[in-house]
RNA sequence: GCGCCUAUAGCUCAGUCGGAUUAGAGCACCGGCCUCCGGAGCCGGGAGCGCAGGUUCGAGUCCUGCUAGGCGCACCA
């Protein structure tokens, strides 16, 4: 900000005085931090958007810029050093003063949210996992879920309030086709001789449920009601796991209750009121294609049932309706094609599609032994969710999941991720937070005063400034605006690449500066580094759900 | 056929709003570093933007076409 701010006082002292047309005294310019840490710590392009318009090199306009520039920043105690360098660029260097200043902040800066709060914040719904309630979840939901969870920690730790959600589709055939499942596996436990459906589910766990419920004692039942009671025990499972992996929603909703409300009768009449809907062959049709969307759909069969996007419609207005100004809704690939009609429907409705927004998380592929592990659903096939986390336990699977971008297909290797070291990217991440409590815990076995965090000042941090210091310093300087480039992005893996940069750079200054030395004040000084780091890696790594573990 | 996603080092992936004659990590491979705070660590080394155009002072990034892979195009959910 105060660096925008000198670059304007420069360019309009340079327009005053007659060596830039007035034209100029606006032109756009972005400060950024530059990838190369030797070009500074922030650098203006402006020199270069401006040359063209004012027909003069770069080059002698960012000298001239930096001139003055170096007489305005003489005064910040921020800034050391404004040069100019490759075709134009104007480089800062920040003082020492800032970068005390970085880690004072970061020891008594109280909560992260504090440091990263919008200006604007929305109420957002975000809809994830929602997997049907007919059989286990797999490793594509343990993604998903993983995704919506810290999409909501990031929002929330930017000042949105966030609200994870799951859609239950207990609803239509689905439903009925798992009744006949268990109905027929039901049998095969009393001994008698039936066919399994065609179309049913062949998982073993539908043997389990059957099992189950024999055990309770249950009566026999329709196969609509024996659907319903396996879609609540699948559902009790799912809501254990998801638990266990961290992740917990506000409210779980019901298809069932959409469809028994007047929710799809309202959307229906809004859209006749609308111009939206009209019949044809017996059915009722949403005009999505006025909309952007490929073709019309059906919203109401012809034999009087809704399809699947009629309540779903319904669901997504009450969404709006509770006071959601912003809905975000994690899909599979599969579904993508789906984007379009809803987002149609909804703009029929009245609602602002801006508001609607599909995030598609991309395919899992299982890797282990160097192989592919084969996922087919109907060949009965697959790798659980819960198998998953058996195997390779919550924090590796959620690291995994969040260290690559969602739209990205995901190699997910097994082994690796139950690796315990070096190579295993969470073990890495979170060795640094272990071994900077390791040596807060050597201080206190040798006699070594601790300070505390709230004691640090400006000087007690001079001695630190050895370039593996100031190179960690400025790393954790820029743990605020990742955290808000993650959340505006929805980009979580930009926060896990975050945390292995802090751990590798904290891993190099352990090596080359001896924390615990002779050096009173020096040795004062690195304690604060170290407890400063180890709060952005375990703070870094709460945001995405991954322990910070003390001793491993 | 139409639509969406993907294509960057041998492998798995980053690459910010289009920025720096030098495109980064990790793994794998090669070579170094422990009388000392946690070696689950550190330091050094080679190799790459699918193809062809275009926009721009400047393109891995934006636009067009092509190629390859994945997914989708229901009165299923």
């Amino acid at each position: 900000m105060r660096t925008e701010g000198a670059i304007r006082r420069a360019v309009g002292e340079m327009v005053e005085r007659g060596e830039l047309p007035e034209s100029l005294r606006d032109v756009g310019f972005t400060v950024e931090r530059p990838r190369d840490p030797s070009h500074g710590d922030l650098a203006t392009n402006i020199a270069l958007t401006m040359a063209k318009p004012a027909s003069r090199s770069p080059r002698a306009l960012g000298e001239a810029l930096a001139g003055h520039l170096r007489t305005i920043v003489l005064e910040d105690e921020y800034i050391d050093d404004v040069e100019v360098a490759g075709p134009g660029f104007i480089n800062f260097r920040a003082s020492r003063t800032y970068l005390a200043d970085v880690l004072v902040g970061l020891l008594t800066g109280g909560e992260v949210s504090g440091w990263t709060e919008t200006a604007q914040p929305r109420d957002v719904l975000v809809e994830f996992v929602s997997a049907n309630p007919t059989g286990p979840m797999l490793v594509v939901n343990a993604r998903a879920a993983a995704l919506g969870d810290v999409y909501c920690r990031l929002l929330n730790m930017t000042g949105h309030r966030a609200s994870p959600e799951y859609y239950v589709n207990d609803a239509g055939g689905q439903i009925v086709t798992l009744g006949r499942s268990l109905e027929a596996r039901i049998a095969e436990l009393r001994g008698e001789d039936v066919e399994f459906p065609e179309d049913g589910y062949p998982g073993a766990y539908v043997r389990d449920l059957a099992e189950r419920y024999l055990e309770a004692g249950l009566a026999s039942a329709a196969p609509t009601d024996l659907g319903a009671w396996a879609a609540l025990q699948i559902l009790a499972d799912q809501r254990a796991l998801l638990k266990r992996y961290g992740v917990e929603f506000d409210r779980w909703f019901h298809e069932s209750e959409v469809r028994e409300g007047a929710g799809p009768e309202e959307v229906l009449d809004i859209l006749r009121e609308r111009g939206y809907l009209y019949e044809e062959d017996g059915a009722l049709w949403l005009a999505s294609s006025a909309l952007g969307d490929d073709k019309d759909r059906v919203l109401v069969k012809g034999d009087g049932e809704y399809t699947y996007l009629l309540p779903d419609l319904a669901y997504h207005k009450d969404k709006f309706e509770r006071g959601f100004d912003r809905l975000i809704n994690i899909w599979g690939p599969d579904h993508h094609g789906y984007i379009a009609r809803m987002r149609a429907g909804l703009e029929a409705l009245g609602f602002s599609p801006e508001n609607f927004e599909v995030v598609i998380s991309q395919w899992v592929r299982l890797l282990s032994g160097g192989r592919e592990v084969s996922m087919s659903k109907r060949g009965g096939t697959y790798v659980t969710m819960e198998e998953l986390l058996d195997e390779v336990g919550r924090d590796a699977a959620r690291f995994f999941f969040l260290m690559r971008s969602a739209s990205s297909p995901l190699d997910f290797d097994m082994d690796l991720a139950k690796e315990q070291s070096n190579e295993n990217p969470v073990y890495y991440a979170q060795y640094a937070h272990a071994r900077i409590f390791g040596i807060l815990a050597g201080a206190g076995e040798r006699g070594v005063p601790v300070p505390e965090a709230a004691s640090v000042t400006r000087e007690s941090l001079a001695p630190l400034g050895v370039d593996e210091e100031l190179a960690l310093v400025r790393k954790l300087a820029d743990f605020p605006g990742e955290i808000v480039a993650a959340a505006e992005s929805l980009e979580p893996h930009r926060l896990a690449a975050y945390v292995l940069e802090v751990a590798a750079l904290f891993h190099s200054f352990y090596t080359e500066c001896r924390v615990l030395g002779d050096d009173v004040d020096l040795t004062r000084a690195r304690l604060h580094l170290c407890r400063a780091s180890a709060r952005v890696v375990a703070e870094a790594l709460h945001i995405l759900g991954v322990n910070a573990p003390e001793h491993m």
